[in-house]
DNA sequence: TATGAATGAGTGTTCATTCAT
DNA sequence: AATGAATGAACACTCATTCAT
């Protein structure tokens, strides 16, 4: 079947994209990567740029649809943040390149596929605003500017991408727990 | 005097590069944004590469050294960490151009250069872990991991570049104290 | 058959860089000689140095191994030498173009294709010493410094692509029974 | 006086010609081993290619006027050749840079100079081939063929820039005598 | 499905030369 | 005499994409 060919592909543009980025990486490095010729590629794909939104468009849609079942759970508005920032983390982590040709290459689209990719991101920002939300109505958490504080939280998330690899030793759920106390206490004593 | 046209130059390139990404930007889009002939651009700059890495070394080192003098005044470590966000947000949204060409283009980079820009981050990085261990030693703060700690506030921090133009209704003072008071006190009641 | 086209490739250089010169001769040139787009030339070639490269390798190979042929031949020292000067000549005039751009051209390569080109143009000197030193041994010559002979014979006949299209009356074996009578037995009465 | 420096610059020029070729060698290279700018330089020499023509020119004028010299005196036509290739080879040692300059370069002139310095290389050849014709009508020199014999001749004494720097123990003198002793006597016992 | 030849626009960079100061 | 800014044409080379086979 040719999705395992389209899979193929686009693992290996991944971890392409990621080694040298998205415009550093000629349609031959991801043919000669997957034991193709350059033109035998177009019947995979449709373009270098298709294949990089599609590579962004699953990825911030796998984050989208993770938090969103984490808001449809039952549970208190510290607990769901928590829950946001482990699986985030941990998404991250465990897809690292993925990840970081999201954040990193995504701006390589043109307007319209970049535009697309902006509008789930912000949706995904929604969401947690929304999370702050609930804890202040709820009386859990104090908070002035939700969503500058959203803002604030998915940097810290996101710029992961950037640090961990030299990092290493340090797993997801460690990370996790040191955020969630630095954005749940605070650094006072 | 020639220096008035580096300026000019750099000063182009910044844009230019912010708006389209280093690589989508030739030197004939440079050199049309200042006025000369793609040839005589070289009187002025070594090459393309040449020209993001100056932009981003400088950038840095100004980071570096506003953070420095920070460090070296005499003031809590809580006082440091409110004015180091303070200054850090105050300067990437002065210079959001700037800040976005050396966190989302240095990448473009070749080894070397990146290194350098690589080195200088971490230098950064350093610093700010030193205050949350002065912190720490003043019974102040209260962090388990001060360099994972630092990562999470710097992301915060630098994503700004990638939030700040759509959201430009506050100032860069808002943003610390939203950022400070997260930082500090936590979300919880 | 892709070689068909890289023969004409280089078919086409020869001409040029004979011509023009290598370095004055431009890829576009080359493409135009062949009809093709200078893009599509690089299906067909590494690079213009690499181009050069092939001729001038093919070019001081093929006189190495015709000297070794004749060198290999069960025949008195004298008769060596005499077909060495006809063979050296006829493929000098036969090859005109390749010949000169061997002699006149490899100098553009750079520092390490021009060592191997010298390395056996220094093979082939090695080559027609043996003769002289086996002329010596023999008894058949009298000779103190077989490679500074050596170099003045091979002088002579190497000079001849600075100036055989002039003076095109002459076959090449008109011009080895000069060179060998003037060799072998010196202009004195 | 301004011939000083030109002077200056045309050493500079034959220096950096041979080392590099005249293509490879930019005015500003030569701008830089004489200290000035590149737009200076154009006060003392009228373009680059006039450089390469004077120091051609100069070269060939000198072998001539040498040649002629050596013609005009009252000796036997084997003393004339005996003394063509002894200051010959000497003139082409001790001012190796220049002479290859003259015989590797001058290709690289425009039609018009070009023109000149092979009629004068002709000049050249025909004097040489007079010395032979001189030996034939006196009884000394046995030769059918006096301008291709001149030619063989002059191609070894003139390959010589080609290999003499490796072989650099020997001086003039010992190569024209080996030279001498060739063409005279020939290689046969 | 796969090939590989061909395209053609585009890239950063070099360079000899000019000229106002 | 000397500068150095400016030119503008030229250069080798790259690359995403197309398409006939």
């Amino acid at each position: 079947m040719s999705s395992n060919k389209q899979n193929e592909i686009a693992l290996a543009a991944v971890k392409l994209f990621e080694q040298k980025g998205y415009r550093a990486t000629s349609v031959q490095d991801i043919a000669d990567a997957v034991g193709l010729q350059k033109g035998s590629l177009y019947h995979y794909i449709a373009s270098k740029e298709d294949l990089l939104m599609q590579i962004a468009h699953q990825a911030i849609l796998q984050f989208n649809e993770q938090l969103q079942s984490i808001l449809d759970q039952d549970i208190s508005a510290r607990q769901k943040l928590e829950l946001m920032i482990r699986t985030h983390l941990t998404m991250s982590i465990d897809n690292l390149e993925t990840t970081t040709v999201l954040w990193r290459e995504a701006f390589a689209l043109g307007e319209g596929p970049q535009e697309v990719i902006a509008r789930m991101s912000d949706e995904y920002l929604n969401l947690v605003t929304r999370i702050l939300q609930e804890g202040v109505q709820s009386g859990e958490f104090h908070v002035t500017e939700p969503r500058v504080t959203a803002l604030a939280i998915l940097g810290a998330c996101n710029w992961v991408y950037r640090w961990y690899q030299q990092t290493g030793s340090l797993t997801a759920e460690d990370i996790s727990q040191i955020f969630s106390h630095l954005f749940l206490d605070g650094l006072l004593t």
